[in-house]
DNA sequence: TGTACATCAGTGAACGCGCGTTCACTGATGTAC
DNA sequence: TGTACATCAGTGAACGCGCGTTCACTGATGTAC
């Protein structure tokens, strides 16, 4: 192939992070392989290593990557912090969320492979930090819509529900009790 | 080695799949081998396939089995409702069910692996039915204590929730926000 | 009850395969004059 | 602006390794008489 401008070389290493964060997030870090990152984008996999330390360490930028997508959605919304939060909840609670791991939420995309890293893996501290920053927003929202004390802890047990719906929602995929779940927590935090 | 008596070849199987619910649970399904979990019983692994039909055929049965676990667990505690959701809430929300994957709760430990194979595979139908039982027992002791016609559907939302804690804490795990989900979790469902 | 033999649980080696990582090489890009 | 050459992004092959699965074999267990 010959050497490629640096820009284009720029490109391709953004490429490589953007479909990681994708695959990593649909199959898991050990299901996907340096090839199949680099393949995702046309590359071979021996130049990988041109771009990044390792694979570990391409887990925690694809995971940073995704967590940027995460905010950015949660932003996309109203300015209104009420409509915010009901538009959140019927996004992240949708069948389509379910089934599109690799465009959804890092927090649960990521949370099995984080769990089982090192304390001091890139990705752990790339996970940790990409949930205080939803949770920063999430008790943003909490705090507008009803002000009070206890704004954050409120903040943290609605992102537990979520992803815990998510979670067993995905995990029973294919059975009625997956759309129920959805629902019923749907409904459940709507009339909250 | 030669041959080994039938009561002890049943032994080695049943002791095989109880090592495998542990190790899956702790490192995922497919960070675990064959040999891993034969060696962790004492056996080499040629002779995994004279009892299993597939490792995935495996993972189908150590879920099963960890859920039997779970649900043993659930029914240890007080025969009062209220008094069983109460401990149910602290032993669930502890750091050292966070820390002990191995011995954990299987909806959690076996949530990423159930979501990311085959909607007809073993795992995911060992933990559709593992998670109906749950769901069960929970309905139980919501309508035991609340009664109300919406038992199943808090008894999702309040398993959604005691689920993605625990997720969010071991995918944070060595950072204080980890304990703060689970303080923040806890006292909240306590309170409710 | 004792003997002869068939059964089969577990062993250890092997199979083809894909993994993460390394490296000599290619040739277009970027730079120095 | 044009030329000569150094740089380095990406290639393709190779490395040692561990994977899931298979299989010929061993020898104690289980069974038939």
């Amino acid at each position: 192939m010959g050497r490629v401008s640096r820009a284009e070389a720029a490109k391709h290493r953004e490429e490589v992070v953007t479909s990681a964060a994708r695959l990593f997030r649909e199959r898991g870090v050990g299901a996907v392989s340096v090839q199949d990152v680099s393949a995702a984008v046309g590359l071979t996999h021996g130049g990988f290593y041109k771009n990044f330390a390792s694979k570990e360490a391409l887990a925690g930028l694809a995971a940073t990557d995704a967590f940027g997508d995460d905010l950015e959605r949660m932003v996309a919304g109203t300015s209104d912090a009420a409509g915010a939060r009901d538009a959140l909840l019927v996004e992240y609670l949708r069948a389509g969320h379910r089934d599109a791991p690799g465009e959804g939420c890092a927090l649960t995309g990521f949370a099995a492979d984080s769990a089982r890293t090192g304390d001091e893996s890139p990705l752990r501290r790339s996970y940790t930090e990409g949930a205080k920053a939803i949770l920063a927003r999430l008790e943003e929202y909490q705090d507008e819509r009803d002000g009070g004390t206890d704004s954050r802890a409120r903040a943290i047990v609605e992102l537990a529900t979520m992803v815990g719906a998510l979670t067993l929602a995905r995990a029973t995929a294919g059975d009625p009790l997956s759309d129920e779940i959805l629902d019923s927590v749907r409904a459940a935090l709507l009339s909250r």
